[in-house]
DNA sequence: CTGTATTTGTTCGTATGTATT
DNA sequence: AAATACATACGAACAAATACA
């Protein structure tokens, strides 16, 4: 399903109950091992809020290093991998 | 004439302002139907603004049926023509 | 067929201002 | 004051389709 609705009359900040929701789908295999997330954009339209807040769930879950995020190329599932060495 | 200019310190955001400025210039002919509106890249410099900006000024009059984008082509005046049989 | 240029599409990075809680 | 949230705006990078020489 895609229907979860964020409260903005809950208890938590719209921001921790978007990370929460990305995260149980991270747990439910709905987004696999390094798939895309869907774009910040994509995000604020499905839940009909701002990218700013979009952007403040992201950063909970890099923190947790359950994604990564790739300047211009979008948000991963997954720790970031190693480097692969410059030389 | 080609020298209106946007006022950052205006009441109506950019976005705004451009559009009306585009919807006077396809009202007044200055753009003729199916003309090509110039370039976001175009736009960007005349008016010394970002493309975000342009792209949400083609997003309004897109709206108002006034243009219409073809991908990697441009946007055009007026309503998007239908689509011939695709058979 | 092979480049090159043009143009829109997409995405993240960042900053500022305003309002609300 | 601080945290949350939204809107606006600019920047940067690259993708992909189209057109043309």
């Amino acid at each position: 399903m895609a229907g979860e609705r964020l409260n903005p009359y809950g208890h938590d900040p719209l921001y921790v109950q978007l990370a929460a929701v990305l995260r149980q789908r991270i747990k439910s295999g709905e987004y696999g091992h390094l798939d895309p997330l869907p774009s910040e954009d994509r995000l604020k339209d499905e839940f009909g809020i701002s990218r700013d807040t979009v952007r403040r769930a992201m950063e909970v879950l890099r923190k947790e290093n359950l994604v990564f995020t790739v300047p211009h190329r979008g948000t991963f599932v997954g720790p970031r991998p190693d480097e692969p060495p410059t030389d």
